[in-house]
DNA sequence: CCTTAATATGAAAATAAATTGCAACTTATA
DNA sequence: TATAAGTTGCAATTTATTTTCATATTAAGG
């Protein structure tokens, strides 16, 4: 991970009235570096034999400190299970049906000025679902 | 409801090897009705009290049911809970942060085609998030 | 209409995801 | 370093959804 962009990390923490803790900085770095927009579960499951001190309750309560911060954003989903990216800006999803995944597009979606329709919306997101390579070739 | 969906909705689910049954149209009906995308507790809130035999276990089964059949589909959300709609039409949606209020939006979303990223995605939704004049009154 | 096989239902128990209480521990600041 | 504020892990709890199983209903055929 950039430099700067874990200095951004610890100034928002801060700057949110939290401490800087490894747990926190772990958790920020593996979501940061994944692409793959993982779960609670996921991030604890990738984190227990790496971190000493982690537990998946911590996973789930540094996700709630890092969303008030502004840190990280909740990826829309159909299943029940809350995920998660670091890519906090406007941007839009792939969803594969058939395995789960979720991957960001380069297509940009409409400012909520375009779409302008109740209000003030603040921002929006495209989601696109279909069948990602892998799962087409072994169908 | 219209008769015509109605119909509709009795041949799909013949059409899927489904029986008829009054819970399957009471639930079908009230979602159809419903503008605001409920989950299956709020169905069940809603039906409990109108029809004689309904259970929440009922309620769920019966959305599963009609998903497979295509009557119904999921709407992607931020929270650990499913919401259903019975338009299954590609569109667009508005999402309170506030009272987690999900409305229509008149906006088209891209088609897949449109958007061509990774392969072939089979449907695109636009997902909007902000405050409800609603709630926008009362802060 | 009746019969019957397939399917659906409700209640309760089970599972899965997320949250909370609490005592022990860290962090940041002075 | 002392200390207050905030954080952690564990276990218990809550919330959402699914499954089990015995009973009831549906749809088709006679
Ligand atoms: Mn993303
Ligand atoms: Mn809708
Ligand atoms: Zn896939
Ligand atoms: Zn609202």
């Amino acid at each position: 991970m950039l430099k700067t962009k874990l200095e951004e990390f610890k100034e928002k923490i801060k700057s949110s009235g939290l401490k800087i803790t490894p747990q926190r900085v772990a958790v920020y770095k593996e979501i940061a570096q994944s692409s793959d927009h993982p779960c609670a579960e996921e991030l604890y499951e990738r984190l227990k034999d790496k971190i000493e001190g982690i537990s998946l309750t911590t996973v789930y309560r540094t996700l709630a400190s890092l969303e008030k911060a502004g840190l990280v954003k909740r990826v829309p989903t159909l299943k029940d299970k809350i995920r998660y990216d670091a890519k906090v800006e406007p941007h839009s999803h792939f969803v594969c049906v058939n395995c789960g995944k979720i991957v960001d597009l380069d297509y940009v979606p409409p400012t909520p000025e375009e779409v302008k329709e109740l209000g003030d919306s603040l921002t929006c997101t495209l989601m696109c679902y279909g069948i990602c390579k892998e799962c087409q070739v072994d169908e």
